[in-house]
DNA sequence: GGCTATCCGTTCGGTAGCGAACGCAGCTTG
DNA sequence: CAAGCTGCGTTCGCTACCGAACGGATAGCC
């Protein structure tokens, strides 16, 4: 069964607004691949991941891409309609099949309008992405694509249970916005090592520390500043 | 003489919220190099450029730095103050001087809590800020040199009044977290090309319509988006 | 059981950008 | 005027990554 309370910003929420928002709240099954929306759509809904993930893409002109971001229970995904855009320049895909809850443009907003917790928690976790985003923009610059692999890893690792993942190496790529070949390599790499077991499609992770440690510098800080963000009710308490 | 109506966030505000602001904007003269705050550090003001241009810089543990956007007077930096983080993980540094306005912390908090149209402003402003990170991030993984340094151009030029810039190859590679010779380089094959002209830390665009040309596809797109989320008056009417 | 699509491994030449190093011209300073 | 610093040009070897292509293995499907 999943909950609304597995995502981490309902579950942010005090009980008074849960009372109000979670009735409207309405889950949908997410198929890998699945469009949320698209460059430049007004979007319709705003979603909140249980056990879904969804990449935040952009598509140049000539068909390249890149990952701006990755949403998972962590987070939600509409962010352009409480900022009062409605629309971005990117794409919302899912990269892990799975559910969310979703809210309709109308509630979010009116819910925003409220200015009650909920645009606290909301505006909180925009930092949190775009801090994401900026280190994402220098990890892009400055490190290799092996290290780029580990951190990606480690970032939907985080956003599910267990240890596996189910992802080719021509998606990874084109989350990396690099050729498949150098995935392959990378990921090699990591295999022989035995930090990571591959097989068409399906990894599963064997050693998360040294897969840490493998990794550049930018996914400890992008974890470090949402937990700043988001302390989890133990710390909190 | 400068005015904070000469910032395009300032200038979006109804007279109503401008009487009740505009008294407590205090300007500040903004030296080449200040830095506007310190990755980590708790933010104390809000700046709203006037002719001033800020860089959001990422700075790596091993020194290399990478730019995550640029900010002159069509917006104002400090977000993270009412995001309610009061930190981010990057550097705000000058990056041409001038001069800005700035709010307290307190001041600009009382505002937001108003929920009047300076919230939505911002708001709006702060998805506009995203959405270039976000092609900032697609530009470093993707685009040559050569077309960044006209991206970069292009940006600083669009934040300043006339056709030349006061910057050194060394500070710009720095910017675009490359090294210094592929600066020269770059702008070595513009002063060739005839479309600026580089002289000992002062460039003068000569051609800017074959600097857009030359430019890759990011440059654009930042800009139209601007340009959707904060209309001209003209174009509003 | 055979066919086919998918997924992964490997190879090869080409290139953009890196790291390090050196030199030179033009401002500034004493 | 000499000295020095700053900003720019150039060079060389090196590496990571790209583009294209091919081949093998696995899983699903009829």
């Amino acid at each position: 069964m999943v909950f609304p309370e597995q995502n981490q910003l309902l579950n942010a929420l005090p009980p008074a607004e849960r009372e109000r928002i979670f009735p409207h709240l309405r889950p949908v099954t997410l198929p890998l691949g699945t469009v949320l929306y698209e460059s430049g759509d007004t979007q319709r809904y705003i979603y909140f991941p249980i056990d879904a993930i969804v990449s935040l893409l952009y598509v140049l002109r000539n068909g390249a891409s890149a990952e701006i971001a990755v949403v998972g229970k962590d987070g939600a995904i509409g962010i352009a309609l409480f900022m009062g855009g409605a629309t971005t320049t990117n794409r919302a895909i899912v990269q892990s099949a799975g559910c969310a809850y979703r809210l309709t443009r109308k509630r979010i907003e009116q819910e925003f309008g409220r200015h009650g917790e909920m645009l606290h928690v909301l505006l909180r976790y925009t930092q949190a992405l775009i801090t994401q985003m900026a280190q994402t923009a220098v990890c892009n610059r400055h490190h290799s694509v092996d290290q780029q692999l580990c951190r990606w890893l480690l970032l939907s690792l985080d956003r599910l249970t267990g240890n596996k993942l189910v992802m080719t190496q021509e998606l990874i790529a084109n989350m990396l916005g690099v050729r498949r070949e150098g995935v392959t390599e990378a990921a090699g790499k990591l295999q022989k090592a035995g930090v990571i077991e591959y097989r068409r499609g399906k990894i599963t992770v064997l050693d998360r520390a040294r897969l840490e440690s493998m990794s550049c510098e930018c996914y400890d800080v992008v974890r470090k500043e949402t937990d700043r963000l988001f302390p989890l009710p133990a710390a909190a308490a």
